[in-house]
DNA sequence: ACGGTAGGCCAACACCTGTTGACACACAAT
DNA sequence: ATTGTGTGTCAACAGGTGTTGGCCTACCGT
């Protein structure tokens, strides 16, 4: 719609896009989808909700733009194998707390279905590919992926969403040194008899 | 409100009440706290919406209504210590299987405060209390609570909410084979060095 | 200098929400 | 028969929602 033109001219509107781009993940992740309303989210931005629809064209969409977040999973092949579990655990905490897509996508998830797609292909594409890149089971690899996303999630979802005291208080070393071996059994180990 | 009277008097709205409180549950279970509106429930219950403010005052008293549960923890401290967290995930899987209730909160939780605060005392009081039953160490008791939440609801999360094709698929036994030794630990063990 | 266009605001639409009050019916006690 | 109370319906309110179209203004190429 905005001309074709050269796509390496920057916009004059691009630092409107950036700001209601940046209050949409804040206002996602603080409120939720169906919560956040449009009109909050421009005037975080200092803008008009018309500018929102033309921007992203909907609700649907600024969410879709909003939620759009790479795990940036390190490469597990070079990763020594005893320390696969701590190296996730510790990604993933870092990945979190300077990231509040992922909270946005969280909190959405449970009542928006786009949202809960979206995060369903974030954690079987992405953390199924890394998975696989040591794996020697293809057929377990599936399972191991499901397995640790089950265990960050519940870890992401009591620490940040419903903040259970013992899970908010706890600091990250510790974190570690728990959920670490956990992870380290899903992605290696063999169930129990 | 509704006279003094006996209480053993059965009311010929009980039925009534029981249809909105069932249909609220179905329909928080399915949309969480904000999509599920008050028509929708009342429609399901084949009453009108006004009913459901008299007989619960607002929205927010028909979830408190819905939400109420108990996890009917076992007594942990009758259980084989070896069998500790088996037990556990036995008991969660079908705890959750077999009731919405909780499929509601947990929906609700990530968008309703007042969710989100049933859920934190229900795995606060309810979980911490059968851990204390058997735990040594009662500063560790509140942490290991925590951590067993983190992957219980994570499992809910993933196996009810987001649906994760993995988690959905797999079968109920190779869940406890995997998930068990991990309470197992949480509940008894030692964090890594 | 000027005309076109991109960026932005305002006002309104159509719809849906929780909530309320007035009214109708049923049934039990008087 | 009449009163009274519990049970239920109907219609409406007031506010908030996503979304739309018209209008103004500033900038940039010519």
């Amino acid at each position: 719609m905005t001309a074709p033109a050269r796509s390496t001219q920057p916009r004059r509107s691009d630092a409107t896009r950036a700001a209601i781009l940046q209050a949409a993940r804040e206002r996602f992740a603080a409120d939720g989808y169906e919560r956040a309303t449009i009109r909050a989210i421009a005037a975080d931005a200092r803008i008009d909700p018309s500018m929102v629809m033309r921007y992203y064209g909907s609700k649907e969409g600024l969410f879709a733009a909003a939620a759009e977040f790479d795990l940036r999973l390190p490469d597990l092949a070079v990763v020594p194998p005893a320390q696969l579990g701590e190296t996730l655990v510790r990604h993933f905490l870092s990945r979190w707390e300077g990231d509040e897509t992922l909270v946005a996508l969280l909190r959405s998830a449970s009542t928006n279905p786009g949202a809960a797609e979206r995060m369903r292909g974030i954690f079987t594409d992405q953390l199924t590919a890394a998975v696989s890149t040591f794996g020697t089971d293809p057929a377990m690899t599936a399972r191991r992926a499901g397995l640790v996303a089950s265990q960050i999630l519940g870890l992401a979802f009591t620490r940040y969403i419903v903040r259970l005291p013992p899970m908010v208080d706890v600091e990250p070393d510790e974190l570690v040194a728990w959920i670490g071996p956990t992870l380290q059994r899903y992605l290696t180990g063999q169930p129990e008899a």
